[in-house]
DNA sequence: TGACATCACATACTAACGGTACGTAAGTTG
DNA sequence: CAACTTACGTACCGTTAGTATGTGATGTCA
């Protein structure tokens, strides 16, 4: 037993570089990784890691994926059992404020993954990600006559411009975590802009 | 006549030099920008460029500087002659999101800035020129009562955050001049969301 | 006004890093 | 078991940020 079959060793390997990535390019950016430090730090050598990604690029694109994926969960399990889609999504955006604690998450998903990937294509993995969940929250609350009708799209991507920046904003106050609750009140009145008047 | 003393040499060339940095970072963005490539932009050799600027990051934040005290300009012309604050407040936002329509601004206030020199850094440069404003025409529409107070530090930085993602929203459209107009809509909706009920 | 100091660069070089080429052992398939 | 593929390791190349040093023009002072 334990026969360690070729696909087993890629995907683990594969998953330790990975790793490996989120931790370095999350603690130190991207432009002061280097990739002989990834590969140092996942066990194995430059060469392993060419072999499985296409560049320095390819290794931050698979950590921001991994990351997006894991906030997006993080997202939906927020927003799971709230009484309608309004409160769902502030659940919602109280979630996506949270993960912004985590450094490493404001340095792959806000600043290099923008930087790096380009905002087009982050915008697109995310809208099919979170911002997929923030944009049919926001459809479902117009639905149920507790938002303004309006261009969902612009207003969507506008809601998710003062999430990162508020995200950022927690990182630099000494007790993020306090800070969290005023940023959320805050964010809170905004949604109110789309609210319709008797939905307050 | 034209005695070309040192001070006016050294001037002159560090104004060529910012502004081949400027053109390069905001055409081909940060990374893709070589130091030997402004210098040959600018006509003089690396030597000059280091004996000007501490080193790379030191360059973009000059053109990140340069940038930005330009739309603070753009911005303070745009409110200049408002009847009141709230209305200075929209008129700045339209003129932020113009500003956005040109891809080195994006380049270098949005992405390559935040990325390179920090997210702290670039907010504190910002928070002296556009952001100042934006804070204070914010402040003086409470003032006036057009807004509902709040903590002013944060909704500001909500507002910015919200500016940004709409501006780099602008550059997919293939009509961004006519998304504008969208955009700005939404945006001044999002302004409602923070004022008072007579005010609207 | 001539000697000397300083400034504004140019030139030559080093070190680090992204990426490629190639070799090799382990695993897979007919 | 032979032919082939996969999963790496090693050695190398080109580019680039940064440094060390040289040089000529400019300013200063006796």
């Amino acid at each position: 037993m334990a026969r360690r079959t070729q696909a087993d060793r890629s995907e683990s390997t594969t998953g330790e570089i990975v790793d490996a990535a989120i931790t370095l390019f999350g603690r130190d950016g991207y432009p002061a990784v280097s990739i002989d430090g990834i590969a140092r730090a996942a066990g194995v050598t430059k060469g392993a890691v060419y072999h499985h990604f296409d560049g320095k690029t390819a290794l931050l694109r698979a950590a921001f994926l991994h990351q997006e994926q894991r906030r997006a969960l993080l997202l939906r399990e927020a927003a799971a059992g709230s009484p309608d889609a309004l409160a769902a999504v502030r659940a919602g955006c109280a979630a996506f404020l949270h993960s912004c604690l985590d450094p490493a998450v404001r340095q792959i998903l806000l600043l290099d993954g923008p930087a790096v990937l380009g905002w087009q294509e982050v915008r697109e993995i995310e809208a099919e990600h979170s911002v997929a969940l923030l944009r049919r929250g926001l459809g479902a609350a117009v639905d149920e006559g507790r938002l303004r009708p309006g261009d969902l799209g612009i207003r969507t991507h506008l809601l998710l411009g003062a999430l990162c920046e508020a995200g950022m904003l927690l990182a630099r106050h000494a007790d993020p975590t306090a800070a969290l609750a005023a940023v959320t009140r805050e964010v809170d009145a905004l949604l109110d802009a789309f609210a319709t008047p008797t939905g307050a």
